[in-house]
DNA sequence: GTTTAACTTGAATGATCGCTCAAATCCAGC
DNA sequence: GCTGGATTTGAGCGATCATTCAAGTTAAAC
């Protein structure tokens, strides 16, 4: 072994994913990799292979950061209704927050890729799709906790609230990205964390 | 006057449009213009200035058009709220249509739009503003009628119901854009309408 | 038929794109 | 201190980017 890499993979790949993040991939070139990782060209080949495979690992961090956010949101919250609640009035506060994009990086993919990036479309579609069954195993867990008001109504099968909440999640932040009063973003995840706590039995609203 | 021009503008607008709203502003390249148009880069830059020029004209185009067609909406009902739910339950059938994206134009510009393109990102947030006024004006409308189930709660102030719907739409188009089965997002969309059928006075849910 | 000005053309511009690779650099093992 | 091989460098690749402009084309006006 006769040399140790410079760069820390992950850390390469966090700056990475703030770049991408707040450009998109289109927007984001060499230039911007090569300086926001302090890398040459040769170095980002020789351990990513190309932009795309970057983009792909990057959107593997995020994801997998999320879902840690998520599970850690679960595990702190004795019912599953009021941590999506919290989860969603966490997200309220985006506005004020500093983050490469208060947009969902997978959603922004999702409309960004084309035809041309076939392979990251596809690692898009199906990182969205483990974010909306967590979604789903939440409404599971609430409805076997006894906790949802109408498991009976069909719109309050755990499959048609997760898919529901990932649209609001998706719509909320896309919202956010709009520039206007943070004031109005709040409001915003306030109705649909009301909207979510009206699914619960016992709720005082 | 000693020549007509060619082409006409509005027809080539549409077909930028439609170019702009499946690819994203930057994967649309001067090529794909010009083929899409039938016309060579003096044309293309004498009729429109440059691509971001182009582009913005696109925009316009298809903001006028989603209005108009929300208008047309609204007035072939009584009711607004009965149009409202109308309008959702016809993007749920998205994944089944023919258009360029099933995403929301505006909203697939605000999430890709940079820095570099501030003129275009501005026109993208006054028109989604308009848009937002739109619906708004909806509701209020549904105030005045009297068709709002409780007019004083605060989250059904017409300001707060429009800039839900807003995020909804953008949630739910977002959505369709993934593939997946149509019924998923026919399903999705159904769920949104009820909510605001929820909102009426006198409604059998 | 000639003039004239608006319109169209397409080769060419310099910049930038993602990417390659031969050479330089570096350090563990001896 | 030397050596070997993993790692890094950066000049440079061909392709493509948005854009320009001098020249060519066209049809209304006279």
């Amino acid at each position: 072994m006769p040399r140790a890499t410079l760069h820390n993979r992950q850390d390469s790949l966090e700056r990475a994913l703030n770049l991408f993040w707040q450009k998109g991939f289109h927007a984001t070139s060499l230039k911007d990799i090569e300086h926001a990782l302090d890398m040459r060209p040769g170095s980002i080949y020789a351990t990513f292979g190309s932009k795309d495979g970057l983009f792909q690992e990057a959107l593997d961090c995020y994801s997998a950061r999320s879902l840690r956010e998520m599970e850690s949101l679960m595990a702190s919250h004795d019912s599953p209704l009021t941590a999506l609640a919290t989860y969603i009035r966490k997200l309220g506060g985006l506005r004020d927050c500093e983050v490469p994009s208060r947009a969902c990086m997978l959603a922004k993919s999702l409309l960004e890729l084309g035809e041309r990036e076939q392979a990251a479309r596809d690692k898009v579609e199906m990182l969205l799709a483990n974010m909306e069954a967590r979604f789903r195993q939440a409404f599971v867990d609430a409805r076997d906790a006894g906790e949802l008001i109408d498991p009976e109504r069909p719109a309050h099968q755990p499959e048609r609230l997760g898919r529901r909440l990932q649209a609001e999640v998706m719509g909320l932040r896309a919202y956010a990205q709009r520039e206007g009063e943070s004031e109005a973003v709040r409001q915003l995840a306030e109705d649909i964390a009301q909207d979510i706590e009206a699914l619960k039995v016992n709720n005082t609203h």
